[in-house]
RNA sequence: GGCCCCAUGGUCAAGCGGUUAAGACAUCGCCCUUUCACGGCGGUAACAGGAGUUCGAUUCUCCUUGGGGUCA
């Protein structure tokens, strides 16, 4: 009796070749689409129904049978509202993170273990390795197109049974093989933005979940140079938006970056041409998650991400008495921001991550 | 009120009788990207209005309008 096996499919290429790579393998393959996000996009088009339109026309090709799984109550109350509530405090959350943590490796497994399924696969780009009863996240083959980053938040016991099938393929091969196979989803485009919720005029997406509040756009000694609807919409180190041009208070020009929030003022700092104020060495996160459990040592060499596809950067970790973890970067660091997740690997193994929560040395001068 | 300056795209700012009227920042589009950002590459966009002088005016003169600065 084959295994069986139950695909988080997208709709997208990777997932779709997850799929057909298992059943090549001789699983027993289940398509399963998940729906976490309903409303229409600023076109007025629903996504998801199309995504799924796709799931079906591969999974009728593959001959597997599909199914659909609602999880969008799961999805805004785990992750959505978290998301908002870290925005409205100035922090600058990651979803995505929090939907992996939440959602695709616990709602969505635990329905596909339902199902009867041995695993559970999607088409991440990562691995994981199973030695001597342990399993360990690990970084793709395609370091263009890894996707530990997102992965961070996971335990060693959500891993147990699950399957990266194209963790070891270049993207390249991806689509050369679901075009030789005949998916229909061989070129279709990556898809980007929130996962599930898809690429936004952002602004104007967080506005109807909190509202615009008008504020001055200060430099950092405190001249007016504009305004904003909101502190809380930016991030830290941010160009674009801040309608801010020509005014030359830097004699070397130059573009204009958010240097700083004062959410509680609601005013929004920002510095032409110079960031040097954006540089920082070190970091402390609000808690975080080992994959494989807290290391015997405290301090120990690492390397670290503060944003996905970010060159990994050599640096020193002590796990603080609280369980959070400090992080010394060897290199500054520009824009560690508040809300997002730093991610640390040894080698080729991503050993966890945290919520960074305080970033002790930044620079914040300011009147 | 008298006198004196200034007036170019959204902003800042080149130009100094003949230019496809620079550039920067902003903005927009594309690329990159399963977060938010950063980044790369492109595009749109201007001589305040009216009279002169001149073969020819953004460039010179005058007036109007709109900004400053001064002096009672």
């Amino acid at each position: 009796m084959s295994k069986r096996v139950v695909v988080g499919m997208s709709g997208g290429v990777d997932s779709s070749l997850a799929a057909l790579l298992l059943k090549e393998q001789g699983y027993e393959v289940i398509g399963l689409f998940m729906r976490n996000w309903n409303e229409e996009d600023e076109n007025g088009c629903c996504s998801a129904d199309a995504d799924y339109g796709d799931v079906r026309s591969v999974c009728q090709k593959l001959d597997i049978p599909y199914y659909t799984i609602d999880l969008s109550k799961e999805y805004y109350d785990r992750v959505f509202k978290h998301f908002v509530s870290e925005y409205s405090r100035g922090r600058t959350p990651n979803p995505d993170v929090l939907c992996n943590k939440e959602i695709k490796f616990d709602s969505f497994v635990k329905h596909a273990l339902a199902l009867g399924a041995d695993h559970v696969a999607t088409g991440h780009y990562c691995n994981v390795s199973h030695t001597d009863g342990r399993h360990y996240l690990m970084k793709a083959k395609d370091e263009d197109k890894d996707q530990t980053y997102f992965l961070n938040q996971v335990s060693e016991r959500q891993l147990e049974k699950v399957l990266f099938p194209i963790g070891n393929m270049l993207k390249s091969e991806v689509r050369e093989l679901a075009e030789k196979y005949g998916l229909s989803t061989a070129d279709k485009k990556d898809s980007t933005g929130v996962c599930f919720i898809g690429e936004r005029n952002f602004r104007k997406f967080l506005s109807e979940y909190i509202p615009m509040k008008r504020g001055e756009i200060r430099t950092l000694d405190g001249k007016t140079v504009g305004f904003h609807d909101g502190v809380y919409y930016y991030t830290l180190g941010q160009r674009k938006g801040l309608g801010v041009g020509g005014v030359p208070f830097n004699k070397d020009g130059g573009r204009w970056f958010v240097a700083k929030k004062d959410v509680e003022n609601n005013i929004l700092y920002v510095s032409q041409g110079d960031q040097s104020m954006l540089y920082a060495r070190e970091l402390v996160t609000d808690g975080f998650n080992f994959v494989n459990g807290t290391p015997e040592k405290k301090e120990f060499r690492c390397a670290a991400r503060i944003r996905h596809r970010q060159k990994e950067q050599n640096a020193t970790c002590r796990v603080l008495e609280n369980g959070s973890v400090k992080i010394e970067f060897d290199d500054m660091q520009r824009a560690i921001v508040e809300g997002q997740y730093a991610t640390l690997y040894v080698g080729d193994v991503c050993i966890g991550g945290g919520v960074i929560d305080a970033v002790p040395d930044r620079d914040i001068r300011c009147v």
